[in-house]
DNA sequence: CGGAATCCTAAGCGATACTG
DNA sequence: CAGTATCGCTTAGGATTCCG
């Protein structure tokens, strides 16, 4: 069992849980990217240095999981898959987007 | 080496930098705790739930070594050491809060 | 192209006991 | 009280290969 469960159904959702969603290593760097509007597998591959398949593959289902995305899949030849942000998604933005400026703003 | 390198010095600074530093398991948690006040190590330990000795430590370090938080020694028998945000932590306020009310709002 | 399946390792993390 | 010091995981994360 790799993948995540979609949230163990408690009430409570502290940080923590909020951190157990996103709190890895790729998730707001992929969340981050897909601001910018819908992006394929490979689009998202190129655009997040240092990742590779299997984490990419692992955190996009993880956030699909959790409804942070959607993946769509086009039965082209070769295949096409687009990942989206939710609404649900996109009211994360505003958070990483003022980590990223923290960082821009404090990390020499 | 159990410590992390308190940033290596480029100038790039991008979201994963920022995570480097406030990514990990606990980081936040305990800003969010440390948003309240300064407080004594051992208050911070039964704060934060599930946390342990070597992990607060750890992370207090840390986050000290990149200037989020002051450490403060009080001669006193037993000795009182207290931690405090600095500025550049409590910048960090509004995001990590944001995630926290991301949380409430779509985590059940 | 978009993955799935393997294999593997570093390090993040946890529990506990001990010390000034 | 505020930490160190060990020890031992587990698992997140990485490299690579293969498949429809």
């Amino acid at each position: 069992m790799e993948n995540k469960n979609a949230k163990k159904s408690e009430h409570k959702c502290s940080l923590k849980d909020v951190l157990d969603i996103i709190g890895g290593k790729w998730a707001m760097p992929i969340i981050y990217i897909l601001s910018k509007g819908k992006m394929r597998f490979k689009e998202l591959e190129r655009s997040i240095e240092g990742i590779n398949t299997r984490m990419l593959v692992k955190e996009l289902k993880n956030m699909e999981a959790n409804g942070i995305l959607t993946r769509e899949i086009f039965a082209t030849v070769p295949p096409t898959v687009e990942y989206t942000l939710t609404e649900k998604g996109k009211k994360l933005l505003p958070s990483i987007e003022s980590l990223y400026k923290w960082g821009q703003e404090f990390i020499a």
